[in-house]
DNA sequence: AATCCACAGGAAGTGCTGGGCG
DNA sequence: CGCCCAGCACTTCCTGTGGATT
């Protein structure tokens, strides 16, 4: 079969799918089932827009995968079409773009500015958003989404301007959406940026197990050839997910895997043990990425960490590892970085998932961390593999 | 009650890359 | 061209601290 063919039989006679786009995670379907008390709450927020006058500024709350964006993007997709070219609306996720800089270049571009990515005075980008936006005088709703993360590595200064940028604008508006999954987020915020940041505030409660099962069924229903679903996938998909603080974006992931794995196999139908094929591939699949993608110092790190774990050593401490890592290092012939840095390193494979590291104080034998892996041996091993090959310390590992 | 361990973690700075602007 | 900027990984120097032991 040549691969013309291949990619012709996917498309034209899939088994399984009708349309698999449906179930990718930036899909916005038209319905958005249980969060019709969002949907009109943020409607009537931004209402104002139309006739003219700014909307109070919106923050919305809800842990990841609670539809907060889907709701943001939908209510703002009709506003806009209704509003035609009297709103500008503007969508930036702090997560890709989690520096004050990129956040204003990426307003300021949504007014046809265009910033240079890099090489401009952070002052100068804000200089001329604001001047762009005055110029068009026009209303301008900005969407500023996972902006806990902004604001954590950045601090509030961007908030501050852009929540008092009205007063230096004559003919124009700003309204703000502030997205964030992080419930106490607000108190990173200084107290002015917080109260007119926070004019209007929506939570997103996460949702249940039937409440997913209804938003799988619906989109199945878009994705899927007929009669293809065993019956119990879409609940075990449903239960997996609202396990984990209701994460629609879960249980659509695990859908969408599991779909992939009775496809690729060509099966004709996706059963429940596609689904916990593909439960075990995601988790899997995360730590690996994360892992393959780290600097190789934080690389070292883990390999300590994981090194010591193998010989059997319980409650490590950040000394243990910076040891055993400093080991490493003199094997390998590298310059070794600091204890002060090690120590953040564990505290971002924390973050990471990959490890767990909680501080505790032994008394007379001083305060540290107590860390252990919390990933599985098996996914570090296949994170680390080509490094390790690459080091040529691979029998350490297979030891 | 005082001490003191083994770090935690803040602040400021360095050296480097990749890119403006005039 | 020379100078300026941001971001990153990292260093240097530092002050802070929970609670078992003295």
């Amino acid at each position: 079969m040549s691969l013309d063919e291949i990619f012709e039989h996917f498309v034209l006679h899939s088994q399984i799918f009708k349309d698999r786009e449906r179930l990718l995670p930036d899909y916005v379907p038209e319905e958005l089932p249980h969060r019709k008390q969002q949907i009109i709450a943020l409607a009537r927020i931004l209402a104002p827009a139309l006739a003219g006058s700014r909307p109070s500024n919106v923050f919305i709350y809800g842990l990841t995968g609670t539809g907060k964006t889907a709701v943001t993007k939908h209510v703002v997709r009709k506003l806009s079409e209704k509003a035609q070219e009297k709103v500008v609306f503007a969508y930036v996720n702090c997560r890709q773009n989690d520096t004050s800089y990129r956040v204003m270049a990426e307003l300021a571009r949504e007014l046809g500015v265009k910033v240079p990515f890099t090489g401009l005075a952070t002052s100068e980008v804000y200089k001329r958003f604001a001047e762009a936006l005055d110029r068009r005088g026009r209303m301008m709703v900005a969407v500023l989404d996972e902006v806990d993360h902004l604001v954590k590595k950045n601090g509030d200064d961007v908030l501050y301007f852009l929540t008092r940028i009205n007063e230096q604008l004559s003919r124009s508006r700003l309204s703000l959406i502030g997205i964030t999954n992080d419930l106490k987020f607000t108190e990173f915020l200084d107290s002015r940026v917080k109260s007119s940041l926070c004019e209007e505030e929506l939570v997103f409660p996460p949702y249940t197990a039937k409440e997913l099962e209804d938003i799988l069924q619906q989109r199945a229903a878009e994705a899927f050839q007929d009669g293809v679903l065993a019956p119990e996938v879409i609940p075990a998909c449903a239960a997996i997910a609202a396990k984990q603080n209701g994460d629609c974006r879960l249980a659509l992931d695990l859908l969408l895997k599991a779909a992939d794995l009775a496809e690729r196999e060509g099966a004709s139908k996706v059963t429940l043990e596609h689904v916990k094929q593909a439960q075990r591939e995601i988790e899997k699949n995360v730590t690996v990425d994360v892992i393959k993608s780290m600097p190789l110092h934080v690389k070292m790190v883990l390999i300590a960490v994981y090194l010591l774990e193998k010989e059997g050593a319980r409650n490590l401490t950040t000394g243990m590892i910076y040891n055993k890592y400093m080991e490493i290092a003199k094997m390998l012939g590298m310059d070794p970085v600091t204890q002060r840095r090690v120590s953040d390193i564990i505290n971002e494979l924390d973050m990471a998932g990959i490890v767990n590291a909680r501080v505790v104080s032994l008394g007379r034998y001083g305060r540290t961390k107590v860390i252990r892996l919390s990933a599985s041996l098996k996914s570090i091993e296949e994170g680390l593999q080509e490094d390790l090959f690459m080091l040529g310390v691979t029998e350490l590992v297979a030891r």
